[in-house]
DNA sequence: CTTAATGTAATAATAAATATTACAGTTAAA
DNA sequence: TTTAACTGTAATATTTATTATTACATTAAG
């Protein structure tokens, strides 16, 4: 998997973590050791699917949109990562009863392996994790 | 997740589908269009771990060692794709609580997760993947 | 107005995946 | 007993995916 998931959870827990004020993207790039942009990117995916808000302008920035417990890693993980479970295959082959079918066949399989990763991604949210980082550093 | 393991799965199809015959890495590499010498790297390591046998010299090829009933998905996914789930991380950022221990924590939950993934791919063995393949052809 | 912010498109650079070349070792059979 | 058809593998090149950078428009505070 890319690291857009890790960027947006990371955005989210410092967010969390600093709940009472706003944060600018290019603070949360430097924490995240990315580039301001792709920072902007991702937060603005998170704008539009109203997990935080932001500001424009002059003391702009961005802030939880919800409360740390009410975002979930599984909708993260959708929102973000969808697919990238499923193994790649490479070009489809016509003649080949293998190499006509294989990726529709893994497509299902691999779905359905999903689906189990996103039950169990549910049994986490922000400040669950927030809470294992802070355990982390201890 | 790249295609190694579609196509470690491809060539374990392709030889159960021709149990009574040696096949040879080119003809698995067309089926599955790639590079004959990309084919025969997942061949020695399919070998190595005893899933399938080679015969090298003239007249020579590849064939099943065990029964396609027995070998399964998730000893696959372990030998081939094991952390590929896990989000990547940016640069780790020791200035930070978050970019400190983000990568350990996600570390965390993910292998979790993928162990989930595994306990649903130990359903599925190259025989079912087979019969799959055959109903979606008709 | 000017400065500090977000928003986003277009391009460049880097890293990962895949293909290619090259060649050594093995075996069947002409 | 030499040749052709294979596997085995290292080293390099190409392609694709990811990430960074540049550029600039828009918004709002002071």
């Amino acid at each position: 998997m890319n690291s857009d998931f890790s960027l947006a959870v990371h955005s989210l827990l410092l967010l969390a973590h600093h709940s009472e004020q706003m944060i600018t993207s290019d603070v949360i790039a430097a924490s995240a050791c990315v580039h301001p942009v792709r920072a902007r990117k991702i937060l603005s995916l998170l704008c539009k699917n109203h997990y935080i808000c932001s500001k424009e302008g002059a003391g702009g920035g961005f802030f939880l949109a919800k409360h740390a417990t009410d975002i979930w890693l599984d909708e993260l993980y959708q929102l973000i990562s969808t697919g990238s479970l499923k193994p790649k295959c490479p070009k489809r082959n016509d003649d080949c009863l293998i190499g006509s079918n294989i990726e529709h066949v893994l497509e299902g399989i691999f779905s359905e392996a999903e689906k189990q990763v996103v039950k169990f991604l549910n049994g986490y949210n922000i400040a669950d994790v927030l809470k294992l980082i802070k355990q982390e550093q201890n």
